[in-house]
DNA sequence: ATGAAAGCGCTAACAC
DNA sequence: GTGTTAGCGCTTTCAT
């Protein structure tokens, strides 16, 4: 402290007027002390804590992983700083999570969680802060709070994919989905059904083979798809699986692309890095980060805001493993 | 408040001992009111915020999220939370990150810095907060600070890979690098050629080929190498320049694993995801994490402690596209 | 323009 | 065991 009152350097630091030999003293005193204001006492002030989380299943999964560098740089870019989470995809963790916000220690969460239970709704009906949920929320929420929501639509997604499946005149279609009681993997298993149907394809349960969402399981379901059927052609629930998918097909000798076309969903990194590089339903995952981050920002600056839901729309990547002209001169 | 002072409300909430009837009131009116400690008002009055923060180039990279992840783990088994700052390998970013800590909004740091500059190490000088750095710090360090340090050691990595390539009978070893500019990039290239040397291989520049560390860098120096020589193995830096190098071999009609062997850095999910599946040298990323998250709860526990400098040795993990043999059954 | 003082929500001494 | 009080470091009325 040199010379003036406590509150004229807090004045002076934060550019709200002072008298020029005022501002210089402070400046001067502050540079020579190295002084620099305490985070957590402006936060416990100003209630905020400009900072923001975000609470995934897997931080290593590479849709997570997109989701949260979409988010990172906009809660940068507005100075926010970001917080993550990975919740092992465990209801009680998540929940306990969402409670955890009435301490106050971020200003806002975007949660994406795998599975929505009624305990999640329950604990995002009391939240005291703003969250965003990305993943479908029911459409019979209860609007007592406005959560904001961000949504694939991957049943329009699969669709995609066995239409164009079926224009390369593929009629044996696989499904390698991902666990039934999940969120994605119900609409994905949905979207099949009724892809096939509005094809005029039948439906043949053989061709159909549950995982989870990780490479492992793609391949071991693969492997036995193969067992047992005859696919021309193989839909896989996310990258992931479709990595493991054409690890099984390229081990028995099946040329992909021609023999058997695949097609993954969520257009990761991993497609474009596979070989042959794999047709992908992008659904997304960066921009419903984006997205999610930004609904974050506009509440937290109008907190009286009607919710939104907003839905990304999917779209096909069209790559060598499904595409028989592209493949000559693949990647 | 329902009866009791506000103090008695704190031990009771803190279990710090009292009355049985007192704590039941208290718990009770918490109960009713919903009542949640504030985190802020906590971490003003504790001077501690128990948050970490992560700061590396890109957290999209396999590396750094193999990294993440361990010191996630690591971090919210201790009740820390994890702040993640995505640098983009910016220098002026990342001393203002550094400069940030004193604003003591966490209480440690790891920071992986791809390139340590003068203005990095003299913000560590200043830094108020416990830093672990990850990657190699200049053996001169000015010790006025107890930095903690964990280093890969990509020079014994890289001797691992290119003595494994030469007793697989490979003579014409490409390496195709990073920036040279960089801290792995130069430890990488001195390994390759003292390695070269230690194995009486002659070095030839026109086996070597600067990338960048990404995917489409290494695919496009691969190819450039592909066209003016004929290696019989390809050492790449990292993994993403590996399956960048597996897919112009492939597109070269080169089968990999028996005409050319090919062997990549960082053992991330991705060497395993490829097709043939990539021998990788493990750098021990998950590891390194884990430790720099360790040793920073050491130092929050224990403030006066040396500086720890950790290593940690490199393994190779012998995968089919080096391995004639395995490549019968691959993956 | 500046200083004094209150207060953000909490915990820890220090009496009683 | 419990209440009173000070204080963590800051911003912001409110006077002057």
């Amino acid at each position: 402290m040199a010379g003036v009152s406590i509150a004229s350097a807090s004045r002076v630091l934060n550019g709200h007027g002072a008298s020029v030999e005022t501002e210089r003293r402070v400046r001067e005193a502050a540079a020579s002390v190295g002084y620099v204001p305490n985070a957590v006492a402006r936060s416990l002030q100003a209630q905020r804590t400009d900072m923001l989380a975000l609470a995934v299943e897997d931080i290593g999964n590479p849709v997570y992983v997109a989701m949260m560098r979409a988010i990172e740089e906009v809660a940068a870019g507005a100075g926010y700083r970001l917080q993550v989470h990975a919740t092992g995809a465990d209801v009680a963790g998540e929940v306990e999570l969402l409670d955890g916000l009435a301490r106050r220690y971020v200003d806002g969460l975007v949660i994406s969680p795998i599975r929505i239970t009624d305990a999640h709704l329950a604990a995002l009906a009391r939240v005291p802060t703003p969250v965003v949920v990305v993943g479908s929320l029911p459409d019979d929420m209860p609007t007592t709070k406005p959560i904001d929501n961000v949504r694939a639509d991957s049943h329009t997604g699969v669709g995609l994919a066995i239409d164009h499946l079926v224009a390369g005149g593929r009629r044996r279609i696989g499904f390698v989905n991902g666990p039934l009681d999940t969120v994605p993997g119900a609409a994905r298993q949905a979207g099949y059904l009724d892809a096939l149907d509005a094809a005029g394809l039948p439906f043949d349960p053989e061709l159909v083979e549950p995982a989870d969402f990780h490479y492992a399981a793609g391949r071991a379901a693969t492997r036995r798809l193969l067992d047992r059927a005859e696919p021309d052609a193989i839909l896989c629930a996310n990258d992931l699986i479709a990595v493991g998918a054409l690890h099984a097909l390229l081990a028995a000798g099946k040329r992909v692309g021609e023999e058997v076309a695949l097609v993954g969903m969520d257009d990761t990194d991993l497609a474009e890095m596979s070989f042959p590089q794999l047709s992908s339903v992008s659904l997304g995952s960066a921009e419903r980060g984006r997205l999610a981050a930004e609904l974050l920002l506009a509440r937290l600056a109008e907190p009286g805001r009607p919710a939104q839901r907003v839905t990304v729309a999917p779209t096909l990547v069209v790559r060598a493993s499904s595409d028989t002209a592209a493949k000559q001169e693949n990647p």
